[in-house]
DNA sequence: AAAAGATGGTGAC
DNA sequence: TCACCCTCTTTTG
Protein backbone atom coordinates (compact mmCIF):
# COMPACT_ATOMS: atom_id res chain seq x y z
CA UNK A 1 0.00 0.00 0.00
CA UNK A 2 2.75 2.59 -0.98
CA UNK A 3 2.25 6.20 -0.56
CA UNK A 4 4.79 8.23 1.03
CA UNK A 5 4.37 7.19 5.06
CA UNK A 6 5.06 3.39 3.59
CA UNK A 7 8.68 4.57 1.97
CA UNK A 8 9.51 6.45 4.81
CA UNK A 9 8.25 3.65 7.20
CA UNK A 10 10.57 1.15 5.22
CA UNK A 11 13.88 3.30 4.82
CA UNK A 12 13.11 3.71 8.77
CA UNK A 13 13.07 -0.30 9.21
CA UNK A 14 15.37 -0.87 7.04
CA UNK A 15 17.96 0.96 9.00
CA UNK A 16 17.26 -0.16 12.29
CA UNK A 17 17.75 -4.06 11.15
CA UNK A 18 20.49 -3.39 8.55
CA UNK A 19 22.90 -0.52 9.27
CA UNK A 20 26.50 -0.37 9.71
CA UNK A 21 26.47 -4.09 9.04
CA UNK A 22 27.72 -6.60 6.39
CA UNK A 23 24.27 -7.84 4.36
CA UNK A 24 23.80 -10.46 2.40
CA UNK A 25 22.03 -9.50 -1.12
CA UNK A 26 20.93 -12.04 -3.23
CA UNK A 27 18.33 -11.58 -6.35
CA UNK A 28 16.40 -14.80 -6.20
CA UNK A 29 14.10 -13.76 -8.93
CA UNK A 30 17.62 -13.39 -11.38
CA UNK A 31 16.58 -10.05 -12.19
CA UNK A 32 18.76 -7.94 -10.38
CA UNK A 33 21.79 -10.98 -9.73
CA UNK A 34 24.14 -8.82 -11.68
CA UNK A 35 24.48 -5.62 -9.07
CA UNK A 36 23.54 -8.25 -6.49
CA UNK A 37 26.54 -9.95 -7.00
CA UNK A 38 28.45 -6.18 -6.07
CA UNK A 39 26.49 -5.47 -3.23
CA UNK A 40 26.78 -8.67 -1.39
CA UNK A 41 28.82 -8.90 1.64
CA UNK A 42 28.74 -4.90 1.67
CA UNK A 43 27.84 -2.79 4.51
CA UNK A 44 24.52 -0.87 4.55
CA UNK A 45 25.29 2.96 5.34
CA UNK A 46 21.88 4.42 4.50
CA UNK A 47 18.30 4.04 4.07
CA UNK A 48 16.45 7.18 2.56
CA UNK A 49 12.63 8.26 0.97
CA UNK A 50 12.12 11.02 -1.18
CA UNK A 51 7.94 10.86 -1.65
CA UNK A 52 7.62 7.37 -3.21
CA UNK A 53 11.26 6.78 -3.57
CA UNK A 54 13.47 4.32 -1.48
CA UNK A 55 17.20 4.69 -1.27
CA UNK A 56 19.44 2.14 0.45
CA UNK A 57 23.21 3.30 0.66
CA UNK A 58 26.21 0.58 0.39
CA UNK A 59 29.58 1.50 1.08
CA UNK A 60 31.86 1.93 -1.46
CA UNK A 61 28.94 0.34 -4.22
CA UNK A 62 26.56 3.15 -4.28
CA UNK A 63 22.50 3.19 -3.76
CA UNK A 64 19.99 0.92 -5.01
CA UNK A 65 17.13 2.94 -6.20
CA UNK A 66 13.56 1.38 -5.33
CA UNK A 67 10.03 2.31 -6.82
CA UNK A 68 7.25 0.31 -5.64
CA UNK A 69 5.36 0.87 -7.83
CA UNK A 70 1.41 0.21 -7.46
CA UNK A 71 2.15 -3.58 -6.34
CA UNK A 72 5.19 -3.82 -4.77
CA UNK A 73 6.29 -5.04 -1.65
CA UNK A 74 8.80 -5.71 0.81
CA UNK A 75 8.62 -8.19 3.86
CA UNK A 76 10.26 -8.57 6.57
CA UNK A 77 11.36 -11.60 8.83
CA UNK A 78 13.91 -13.16 11.23
CA UNK A 79 15.86 -16.30 10.42
CA UNK A 80 15.31 -19.42 9.15
CA UNK A 81 15.44 -17.15 6.08
CA UNK A 82 12.48 -19.40 4.13
CA UNK A 83 12.57 -20.90 0.32
CA UNK A 84 11.62 -17.50 -1.57
CA UNK A 85 8.31 -17.29 -1.96
CA UNK A 86 6.72 -15.79 -5.27
CA UNK A 87 9.19 -13.31 -7.26
CA UNK A 88 11.55 -11.81 -4.83
CA UNK A 89 13.47 -9.25 -6.66
CA UNK A 90 15.71 -8.12 -3.96
CA UNK A 91 16.74 -9.95 -0.30
CA UNK A 92 18.84 -8.90 2.00
CA UNK A 93 19.82 -10.79 5.12
CA UNK A 94 21.51 -9.42 7.75
CA UNK A 95 21.26 -8.45 11.07
CA UNK A 96 21.80 -5.86 14.18
CA UNK A 97 22.72 -6.41 17.80
CA UNK A 98 18.82 -6.56 17.87
CA UNK A 99 18.94 -9.86 15.86
CA UNK A 100 18.96 -11.33 12.55
CA UNK A 101 16.65 -9.87 9.81
CA UNK A 102 16.22 -10.39 6.25
CA UNK A 103 13.72 -8.70 3.50
CA UNK A 104 12.28 -9.44 0.93
CA UNK A 105 11.45 -7.11 -2.09
CA UNK A 106 8.34 -8.12 -4.77
CA UNK A 107 6.97 -6.73 -7.76
CA UNK A 108 8.63 -3.16 -7.70
CA UNK A 109 8.40 -0.94 -10.57
CA UNK A 110 11.97 0.28 -10.09
CA UNK A 111 15.05 -2.18 -8.53
CA UNK A 112 18.44 -0.46 -9.77
CA UNK A 113 21.96 0.69 -8.70
CA UNK A 114 22.49 3.86 -9.17
CA UNK A 115 25.06 6.73 -8.25
CA UNK A 116 25.04 9.59 -6.36
CA UNK A 117 25.04 11.40 -9.15
CA UNK A 118 22.00 9.19 -10.41
CA UNK A 119 20.58 9.72 -6.58
CA UNK A 120 20.53 13.07 -7.36
CA UNK A 121 18.72 13.51 -10.48
CA UNK A 122 15.53 11.83 -8.65
CA UNK A 123 15.73 13.89 -6.31
CA UNK A 124 15.73 16.81 -8.79
CA UNK A 125 12.82 15.69 -10.37
CA UNK A 126 10.45 15.51 -7.17
CA UNK A 127 8.98 18.40 -5.27
CA UNK A 128 8.78 18.71 -2.16
CA UNK A 129 7.96 15.71 0.95
CA UNK A 130 5.81 16.41 4.17
CA UNK A 131 7.68 14.25 5.82
CA UNK A 132 11.23 15.27 4.80
CA UNK A 133 12.19 17.83 7.61
CA UNK A 134 13.78 20.07 5.71
CA UNK A 135 11.15 20.54 2.86
CA UNK A 136 8.33 23.34 2.71
CA UNK A 137 5.69 23.90 0.85
CA UNK A 138 7.29 26.93 -0.74
CA UNK A 139 8.04 25.16 -4.25
CA UNK A 140 4.83 23.63 -4.18
CA UNK A 141 2.89 26.81 -3.58
CA UNK A 142 4.74 28.17 -6.49
CA UNK A 143 3.47 25.75 -9.08
CA UNK A 144 0.27 25.14 -7.53
CA UNK A 145 -0.93 29.42 -7.09
CA UNK A 146 -0.33 29.72 -10.99
CA UNK A 147 -1.60 26.77 -12.51
CA UNK A 148 -5.16 26.17 -14.00
CA UNK A 149 -4.52 22.28 -13.14
CA UNK A 150 -7.14 20.76 -10.88
CA UNK A 151 -5.75 20.86 -7.26
CA UNK A 152 -6.78 16.91 -7.31
CA UNK A 153 -4.41 16.48 -10.17
CA UNK A 154 -1.55 18.87 -9.04
CA UNK A 155 -1.51 16.58 -5.46
CA UNK A 156 -0.62 13.65 -7.69
CA UNK A 157 1.97 15.42 -9.66
CA UNK A 158 5.07 14.34 -7.56
CA UNK A 159 6.85 17.12 -9.11
CA UNK A 160 4.54 19.20 -7.29
CA UNK A 161 4.60 17.28 -3.94
CA UNK A 162 6.35 13.96 -3.28
CA UNK A 163 4.79 11.23 -1.45
CA UNK A 164 0.94 12.10 -2.01
CA UNK A 165 -0.65 9.32 -3.55
CA UNK A 166 -4.61 8.40 -4.37
CA UNK A 167 -5.59 8.25 -0.14
CA UNK A 168 -3.77 10.94 0.98
CA UNK A 169 -5.18 13.31 -1.99
CA UNK A 170 -8.92 12.29 -1.14
CA UNK A 171 -8.33 12.54 2.20
CA UNK A 172 -6.77 15.92 2.98
CA UNK A 173 -9.20 17.61 0.07
CA UNK A 174 -12.44 16.81 2.33
CA UNK A 175 -10.57 17.30 5.65
CA UNK A 176 -10.04 21.08 4.42
CA UNK A 177 -13.53 21.21 2.20
CA UNK A 178 -12.09 21.97 -1.49
CA UNK A 179 -13.54 20.69 -4.30
CA UNK A 180 -11.27 18.54 -6.02
CA UNK A 181 -11.86 20.22 -9.68
CA UNK A 182 -10.92 23.36 -8.00
CA UNK A 183 -7.86 24.92 -10.02
CA UNK A 184 -4.70 25.39 -8.05
CA UNK A 185 -4.82 28.98 -8.74
CA UNK A 186 -7.73 29.31 -7.00
CA UNK A 187 -6.77 27.80 -3.83
CA UNK A 188 -5.86 30.56 -1.28
CA UNK A 189 -2.18 30.49 0.85
CA UNK A 190 -4.23 29.62 3.96
CA UNK A 191 -5.90 26.96 2.72
CA UNK A 192 -2.83 25.66 0.93
CA UNK A 193 -0.64 26.34 4.14
CA UNK A 194 -3.14 24.06 6.11
CA UNK A 195 -3.29 21.29 3.40
CA UNK A 196 0.87 21.17 3.59
CA UNK A 197 1.12 20.84 7.44
CA UNK A 198 -2.32 18.68 7.87
CA UNK A 199 -0.66 16.73 5.23
CA UNK A 200 2.58 16.71 7.11
CA UNK A 201 0.71 15.47 10.40
CA UNK A 202 -1.33 12.79 8.49
CA UNK A 203 1.49 11.32 7.06
CA UNK A 204 3.32 11.37 9.99
CA UNK A 205 1.55 9.48 12.04
CA UNK A 206 0.90 6.89 8.68
CA UNK A 207 4.71 5.87 9.13
CA UNK A 208 4.51 5.57 12.85
CA UNK A 209 1.11 3.17 12.37
CA UNK A 210 1.81 1.89 8.97
CA UNK A 211 -1.13 2.92 7.43
CA UNK A 212 -3.38 5.79 6.66
CA UNK A 213 -6.12 7.15 9.21
CA UNK A 214 -7.63 10.60 8.40
CA UNK A 215 -10.49 10.37 10.79
CA UNK A 216 -10.87 13.35 13.08
CA UNK A 217 -11.49 11.58 16.60
CA UNK A 218 -15.30 13.13 16.70
CA UNK A 219 -16.01 11.45 13.82
CA UNK A 220 -14.28 8.17 14.55
CA UNK A 221 -16.82 4.91 14.57
CA UNK A 222 -16.65 4.57 18.09
CA UNK A 223 -17.48 8.84 18.82
CA UNK A 224 -20.42 8.02 16.22
CA UNK A 225 -21.69 4.53 17.15
CA UNK A 226 -20.91 2.94 13.46
CA UNK A 227 -19.35 -0.23 12.94
CA UNK A 228 -15.12 0.34 12.03
CA UNK A 229 -14.37 -0.19 8.42
CA UNK A 230 -13.67 -3.45 7.46
CA UNK A 231 -11.02 -3.02 4.38
CA UNK A 232 -8.05 -4.65 3.43
CA UNK A 233 -6.73 -1.17 3.75
CA UNK A 234 -7.28 -1.14 7.68
CA UNK A 235 -7.23 2.69 8.40
CA UNK A 236 -10.08 4.84 9.14
CA UNK A 237 -10.91 7.44 6.33
CA UNK A 238 -13.64 9.76 4.92
CA UNK A 239 -14.10 9.07 1.52
CA UNK A 240 -11.60 7.08 -0.12
CA UNK A 241 -13.15 3.96 -1.72
CA UNK A 242 -16.44 4.59 -0.11
CA UNK A 243 -18.24 5.71 -3.77
CA UNK A 244 -22.41 5.69 -3.24
CA UNK A 245 -21.97 5.58 0.52
CA UNK A 246 -22.67 7.97 3.17
CA UNK A 247 -20.78 11.09 4.01
CA UNK A 248 -19.69 10.73 7.93
CA UNK A 249 -20.80 14.17 7.97
CA UNK A 250 -23.16 15.32 6.20
CA UNK A 251 -24.22 11.74 5.67
CA UNK A 252 -24.97 12.91 1.56
CA UNK A 253 -23.63 10.31 -1.23
CA UNK A 254 -19.90 10.34 -1.76
CA UNK A 255 -19.04 10.31 -5.19
CA UNK A 256 -16.00 9.24 -7.82
CA UNK A 257 -15.15 9.90 -10.71
CA UNK A 258 -12.23 9.42 -12.84
CA UNK A 259 -9.13 11.60 -12.97
CA UNK A 260 -5.75 10.88 -14.93
CA UNK A 261 -6.56 7.37 -15.01
CA UNK A 262 -6.98 6.87 -11.28
CA UNK A 263 -10.37 7.01 -8.97
CA UNK A 264 -11.27 9.88 -7.09
CA UNK A 265 -13.53 10.20 -4.21
CA UNK A 266 -15.34 13.45 -2.51
CA UNK A 267 -18.26 14.26 -0.59
CA UNK A 268 -20.07 17.06 -3.33
CA UNK A 269 -21.76 18.70 -0.74
CA UNK A 270 -18.61 18.89 2.06
CA UNK A 271 -16.41 19.53 -0.35
CA UNK A 272 -17.10 23.31 -1.83
CA UNK A 273 -15.45 25.01 -5.26
C1' DA B 1 -9.73 -21.17 -14.59
C1' DA B 2 -9.88 -16.64 -15.93
C1' DA B 3 -10.46 -11.87 -15.21
C1' DA B 4 -10.42 -7.79 -12.80
C1' DG B 5 -8.56 -4.64 -9.78
C1' DA B 6 -5.18 -2.14 -6.71
C1' DT B 7 -2.65 3.22 -2.58
C1' DG B 8 2.07 4.28 -9.28
C1' DG B 9 4.52 6.02 -13.11
C1' DT B 10 6.27 6.23 -17.90
C1' DG B 11 6.37 6.86 -22.65
C1' DA B 12 4.02 7.07 -27.04
C1' DC B 13 0.51 9.36 -29.62
C1' DT C 1 -5.58 10.04 -23.07
C1' DC C 2 -4.03 5.57 -23.68
C1' DA C 3 -1.33 1.24 -23.33
C1' DC C 4 1.67 -0.92 -20.70
C1' DC C 5 4.76 -2.68 -16.93
C1' DC C 6 5.25 -5.43 -12.50
C1' DT C 7 2.64 -9.02 -8.68
C1' DC C 8 -0.80 -10.68 -5.81
C1' DT C 9 -5.57 -11.07 -4.20
C1' DT C 10 -10.36 -11.16 -4.89
C1' DT C 11 -14.22 -11.84 -7.76
C1' DT C 12 -16.54 -13.98 -11.54
C1' DG C 13 -17.94 -17.78 -14.47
Amino acid sequence: MPEGHTIHRLAADCLERFAGRQVRVSSPQGRFTDAAALLDGRVLSGAEAHGKHLFLGFEAVGWVHIHLGLYGKVGFGAPPVPAPVGQVRLRLVGGTTNGDHYADLRGPTTCELITPAGKQAVHERLGPDPLRRADDGEAAWARISRSRTSVAALLMDQKVVAGVGNVYRAEVLFRHGIDPYRAGKDLTRSEWDAVWSDLAALMREGVRNNRIDTVRPEHTPEAMGRPPRDDDHGGEVYVYRRAHQPCHICGGEVRTAGLAARNLFWCPSCQRA
